[in-house]
DNA sequence: AGATGTATTTTGACAGTGTCAAGATACCTT
DNA sequence: AAGGTATCTTGACACTGTCAAAATACATCT
């Protein structure tokens, strides 16, 4: 729909969500001003201003691009459930996280989703994240190892606050350090399987 | 030190504490600006400047009585271990971090961590924190009971996170709605309690 | 081809921000 | 009473997000 508007720039959009990524992975947050962004594509203060409505909306729709790449690195292979499977999945979202901590932080970021001023669309991609996972965990019961008393909802909400939790504190370094990702993600994965496989009280 | 200095304001510093706390809770992080907080204690702009080097200086000062009070309220009764005192312990955790999200956003928040201006004071206080924390995990792995092959500094590490992921999430409204702290705080205490009873392989 | 309309970009402006440098004020100590 | 120091104010600067109005370039239709 608007993705060939190429008449003065080129495709402003698209250079606009480019820029601003890259702003943020180099100097952070603080670095990222509307006016330095048009400076560095080149055109004038107000320009994108006709592309996205606010700071807001640009910042929601780098948080979109994140989510799709996002699910793209975490759906990787088959269906087939377990112990390394689980573990290689929270590495994935860790490393994820990491790496792309420009993405990670908008995504997940309070400025955005405290605001009300969140983008439908945003909340659609980050509500089909959610759903991805879910309807996986959700699939793990059938198997005769995976305790039938488990609520899926929960689980898999908890098991999210944990990833969330240590990507947090590790893209932070509040009281984890990357080099310890290691033996964190082996905790986390013993944590993860025992709870799904447990016995029935 | 410093608590006592009341020449012109009465007590100036205190009052920027406050103050920039309440506004913080009333309006959210975009409320909170040097000016208006002066205009608010009836001082001039830079007034502040003399109690507080920076913005982030400020906002480290009020972090660090976060801490204080969340340290106060985490480290509530006696130290025995019961599956019921660790729920009560992650409802107390979630709780304060609901009710004190002014706090709770600074002290575990991007802003401060990242920046490398984070006071030091602020640091060791977040450091005792979880020194708390760990302490009390390595206390319980003499409990007959307790998975000796547990590494506590691991476990108190991830479930720290699991607590933290809960909290951001359900601040900011994003897989998780405050309606549903039971059945997550449930969930999240049975992971706990697995982990820390299963029998050594 | 030329006219019209629409999408894009620019310029100018406004209110707000954090913070520095100089000056003024009030208090404590001697 | 004098001097020194901690506190506060005024003025200024370089930023910020964003609006209104004007200018430009493009697509389309006749």
């Amino acid at each position: 729909m608007n993705s060939r508007n190429s008449y003065h720039h080129g495709d402003l959009r698209r250079a606009l969500l480019d820029e601003a990524a890259l702003l943020l992975r180099e100097e952070g947050e603080q670095g990222l001003s509307m006016r330095r962004l048009a400076a560095r594509a080149g055109v004038s203060r107000t320009a994108p201003y006709h592309h996205f409505k606010d700071k807001q909306d640009l910042l929601c729709a780098i948080a979109e691009e994140g989510f799709r790449r996002f699910v793209g690195v975490l759906t990787l292979d088959g269906r087939e459930l377990s112990r390394d499977r689980l573990a290689r999945f929270i590495r994935d979202y860790l490393q994820f996280a990491i790496e792309n901590t420009e993405y990670y932080d908008l995504m997940f970021g309070s400025h955005l989703w405290k605001s009300s001023h969140i983008t439908g669309t945003l909340q659609k991609e980050a509500h089909g994240a959610f759903r991805f996972y879910l309807d996986q965990a959700r699939g793990w019961l059938g198997q005769d190892f995976v305790n039938p008393d488990l609520d899926p909802l929960r689980y898999a909400q908890v098991t999210w606050s944990t990833l969330h939790g240590l990507s947090r504190l590790l893209i932070d370094g509040i009281y984890l350090e990357s080099g310890a990702m290691d033996p964190v993600c082996e905790q986390a994965a013993s944590m993860f399987w025992r709870e799904l496989t447990a016995q029935p009280a």
